[in-house]
This record gives C-alpha cells, sequence and structure tokens, in this order.
DNA sequence: CTGAAAGCGCTTACAG
DNA sequence: CTGAAAGCGCTTACAG
C-alpha cells in the first residue's frame, strides 16, 4: 500500500494553506470560489482521503461507538446489534462490536479496550453482568446498559420489566390449568425467577424444588444447553409445563422433549421469552414474551448519543418498555 | 467526561521523560528497576489509560478491522461476523461493522469510511456485488473477499465452488427421481443457477422457464421473500422438487408451501443451500449444501492479516472450502 | 477570505 | 538506561 497523499501535500498542489483546505472540506469557514475550485482539482487529481484519525486526535473525538454483546450469532442480539448500527450510521457514527461469549473477562477487556480506542461511547448488553466499578468514575466514556440487572446504575438504561413480563406468562400458564411448571432458568436471584414465583404463590402452588432448573452460566450454543436442562429436568420431576426464560433454550427443550415421544402442547406445554425470528417458525411454534429488541437497540443508541452531546453526565434514564405475550401453538 | 491524563502529566509525576515511559509500556527498549515501579505507581494513581487514537496516528495503524456484510442479523453473516471476530481478537485487532442491506451504494460508502478511518484492512462479504474499480488501486486498505462473485479480482478471496455445490444437490435431487424441479435463485447469471443447469442437461431434463424463478436482488427479510416467491411459482407451474438457493428463501418456501397444504416431502422436496443452524430445527429439518460459515470468516481475517503483514501488495491467494449435501428430511 | 503557527498525545531515532 | 526533540496529519484560534 502506497503513503497516502496528505492535506500538506495537496495543499501545495493547490498552492493555498491547509487551514483554508480543512475550512473547506468542514464548511467551518467560508471560502473564496475560484479558491475552492482549485482545492477540489488537486483533491481529485492526487485522490486525497482525509486521515480520520489525525481529526480526531485533534478534535477529541472519534465519531465511533463500541458495542458490547454476549453473542452476536444469537438472534436476540445479531437483531439488537443490526438496530443499533442503523441508527448509529443515521447519526453518523461507526460501531465496532465487542463479543464477549458470556464471559465477564472479556467484557472487562472489551471496555478498557474500546475506551483506550478512545469511542466516543459504549453500549452495553449484558444482561445479569454488572458493570466493573471503576465505570462508576467519569474517567470513561458515556455508557448505555441494554437489559440492566438493576435500575439504581449511574448509567442510562433500556431494558422490559422483567419481573412483570415473567409473572404474567407464569399466569397465563396457570390460567390454562397447570400447576405442575418447571422452570429453566438462570439464576434464583434473577427477576424472570421472582415473576415465575410470585404467580405460583399468588395460586397458592408451592415451588418444587425439582421443577428449577438453575443454569449457573449461559452458555454460547444455547439451544443445546436447553436441551440438556430439559433432561435433566425430565428425569428428576414430572410436569405438565415448562417456562424456558430465553427462547433459544426453550427451542432446546422441545428438541429434546419431541425426541423423547412427548408431544406438545398435549403431553407438555412450553413457553418461552424473547420472541426472536426463529420462534415463530419451530415446530411447534412457540408460545413467548415479546420483547422490542429491535427497539431497545434504537433506543440504547439514542441514549447514548444524548450522553455524548452534553459533555457533563448527565442524570441517567431509565427506559422501561413493554412485552407483550405472544400467544402460539406451544403453549 | 473529565479530560483524561496524558503520558506527559505522569511522565510530570513520576519523574521522567514520556519517551521512557512509551518505552516502558512498549517494551520497546529496557527500563530500569527502580524507574519502573516509579512509571507503574504513577499509572496507577493517576488511571492512565494510553490514547491509542495517539498512538495509532504515530505508528501508522490502527489495529482495526473492517467487516461489510449484507445483513448481520441473517444467520449465515452473523455466524460468519462472529468467526472473524474471534479470530480478529486472538491477534489484537477489534473489528467494526458495515451493514449495508444488500445496497450497493452503503458498501461504496463504508468501504470509504473505513479507509478514511484507517483501518488496516477490510473483509467483505458481498456476495454477487463486485468491488469498485478505483479500490484495485494501492490507495486503499489490504481487502480480502468472502464468496468472491469471481476468481479474477485482484484480492484474496475465500469461498466455496458453487457451481459444483449446486450441480451436486440438483443431481441429488434427480437421483431421486425428481425431474420437475423448480429453481429459486438471485439471477440466472448466477454459478448456482449454472450448476443446476447442468445437472439437468446432463439428464436430458430440458430447463423450464416457468420453474426458474429469478429474484433480481435480495432483500433484508430473505423468509419472506421466499415465502412470497414460492408462491407465485406455485401459481404457474406444477414440479415436485425445488431448490432454494439460500436456506433462508428455503425456510419462507416450506413455509408457503405448508400453509397452501402441501406436504413435504411428500408432495414437493426442498432443498437449500448454506446449513444454517435454523436449517435442522424448522419442520421438515432442511436438506441443504453445507458451507463452513465460520471456516470462511476466519481464513478471511487470516488472509486480511497476511496481507496487513507484508506492507506490499502481495500476490492475491484464492481459497476454496469443501461444501457437502447434508440429507435431512425435507428432500 | 486566507495564511502562519500552535497543538492534539503519542512514538521514535538520536545523543549521551 | 534515559532524556530532548521532532514528527505523525489534521484543526483551530489568531492576525491580517
Amino acid at each position: 500500500m502506497k503513503r497516502r497523499v496528505t492535506l500538506q501535500e495537496v495543499a501545495f498542489a493547490a498552492g493555498v494553506s491547509t487551514g483554508t483546505i480543512s475550512n473547506y472540506l468542514n464548511q467551518t469557514a467560508p471560502v473564496g470560489k475560484d479558491t475552492k475550485l482549485k482545492i477540489q482539482n488537486a483533491i481529485n487529481e492526487m485522490g486525497y482521503q482525509r486521515n480520520e484519525i489525525a481529526s480526531s486526535l485533534r478534535r477529541n473525538h472519534t465519531k465511533s461507538l463500541g458495542i458490547i454483546v454476549p453473542n452476536v450469532s444469537n438472534a436476540f442480539y445479531a437483531t439488537m446489534f443490526q438496530a443499533s448500527e442503523v441508527e448509529a450510521q443515521k447519526r453518523g457514527y461507526t460501531i465496532s462490536l465487542g463479543n464477549i461469549h458470556y464471559n465477564r473477562e472479556r467484557m472487562d477487556e472489551y471496555l478498557r479496550l474500546f475506551s483506550n480506542k478512545r469511542m466516543d461511547g459504549i453500549l452495553l448488553a449484558a444482561y445479569s453482568i454488572d458493570v466493573p466499578g471503576d465505570w462508576y468514575s467519569d474517567l470513561y466514556p458515556p455508557l448505555v446498559v441494554i437489559e440492566p440487572p438493576s435500575l439504581t446504575l449511574p448509567f442510562s438504561t433500556v431494558g422490559i420489566d422483567n419481573l412483570a413480563a415473567s409473572y404474567e406468562i407464569t399466569k397465563y400458564l396457570i390460567q390454562k390449568g397447570h400447576t405442575r411448571i418447571a422452570i429453566i432458568v438462570l439464576s434464583r436471584e434473577s427477576l424472570r425467577f421472582a415473576g415465575y414465583q410470585k404467580a405460583l404463590e399468588e395460586n397458592n402452588i408451592p415451588i418444587r424444588d425439582d421443577m428449577v432448573q438453575e443454569l449457573g452460566k449461559l452458555e454460547t450454543d444455547l439451544i443445546a444447553q436447553g436441551d440438556r436442562e430439559m433432561s435433566k429436568l425430565l428425569e428428576k420431576a414430572s410436569f405438565t409445563a415448562c417456562f424456558a426464560t430465553t427462547d433459544l433454550l426453550a427451542i432446546g427443550a422441545i428438541t429434546c422433549a419431541k425426541r423423547n415421544g412427548i408431544k406438545i402442547p398435549e403431553d407438555l406445554s412450553i413457553a418461552g421469552f424473547d420472541n426472536i425470528p426463529l420462534a415463530s417458525i419451530v415446530d411447534p411454534p412457540l408460545t413467548t414474551v415479546a420483547q422490542p429488541i429491535e427497539e431497545m437497540g434504537r433506543i440504547g443508541i439514542k441514549l447514548l448519543i444524548k450522553q455524548i452531546k452534553r459533555k457533563t453526565r448527565a442524570k441517567p434514564e431509565n427506559i422501561i418498555l413493554n412485552t407483550r405475550i405472544i400467544v402460539r401453538a406451544s403453549a
């Protein structure tokens, strides 16, 4: 690769100063008619491409945003990522990806890296992991978190009411007549578990330990994980419905059940959470709670850019989006 | 956000020169034992974070790569993107996304933008679109293309033998006894169409215009597009098998057929192309040709970094990966 | 409207 | 082993 031509070189060729070319290019000051012409000609002939790195150093912003997700090849995050990209691009930002594979250390690494690369802001979609403490300080670029573990963070957030949504879908299962309802969930500490618990308690259904399958951590291949967890559940308990707290887990669970000759929904109802595109395509189509995935990505970017615009750390905003139950054939 | 501390400030605090701190940080020259200590203390206390932008300007590389894909939320590209990210991260590069929505202008924009942002290299996965002519010059960063439209480009490429793979799957359909085989394809000019054509001709089966559904362009929602195209096909022709040249199109086609009461594979066999994860999950599971998607992403990055390492434009390499037919229930 | 010059925050010969 | 100084390629007051 050849060394690329610099502003200084085109300035020399055009017989003007670098300052006025910069003013012309950035429309930051009026430039004379024939000066413009000379400049444009030189630029065209020499194939000048502005060095944004130098520009960034001087201007002190990069017009780049970092997005950190657990796993881009998971449809949920792929969709969110895409929506973010569209929104960011519209506003002149380009975006970098940090894929952390549900792994805490990688999250820290990417946070640090993006800060060092002087990203103007960072969007973090790391449900259930929380932000490292030092990020609370203002030595770091603005951060907004999607699906925050709690609302008391000093960051703007976008998410849904996980407790309420889980409560609703569990209630739906109960209304369909189920009383033996299993759950596949990341942790008993999670809001989704709390919603399940609330619905059962309200209906005087005791929570049975053998029906709660606690994951501890999420894996990259959630479908395989859901399949395995369902088979463990099947061994130790008998139930007529199962709430798998993520669609991909639910899909794995369905696969497992079908393989074992269990008919869905006749023998076993299964409900998911997220409403990824796949949910409507699997057999049977999945009953689930819809999250406005794209909107979360878009709003995340908007909040982030808002934080960037006002230089001082603004009071964080917490946006909570609506969910709704999508009834399909699986439950 | 506070102004971040600079090397100069820590140099002052530590009582050494910026040069030796730089040498310490980059291990680019030996540094005295207690000098190290003083430096490390100052860095820790002051919370120094290196400004990679300044570093990039001076060093003339950014350790960033751009990846351009038609649509990240499409499982095929999401998977490829993810594999690329893992490979790039391993080698110390961070990656930026250009999502072009199957749109030529956006591709040009991102190419230019990434060049201006001084990405060290660009990975382009834009099947069927070709690279703008001026990129053949060496004013631009190294570029490698995944799934190249042809092998005569002056760039390194990774892909598969589309003609051979389509030929094989079509032959498979013929061997199953089908003679009325429809095809849903981007264009009659494409290699996938050529493979289909070759298989039919070899078996003296005439190609019937009413059985080739030519798309012209791909849309963001390929499943919806496949659904629509299948319904057009159903109206005008009668056939016992259909080769949809992309899994997502095939899945849309299946959805359409099922809705019309057509049994798959009893009434109609459908074959796809790509073997995305979804292919094994739909009902019925899709017979398709498997592309080594992750490997394509990984090798793409490797080729790219190879080009970056030798500064002079190297002779391009064209890697062709193997495909194989995955027989499942749909055909 | 235009130019000369300082400066963004690093790295890199060079001299000692 | 360490420091002084130039330079990467822009943008931005400032003066005219």
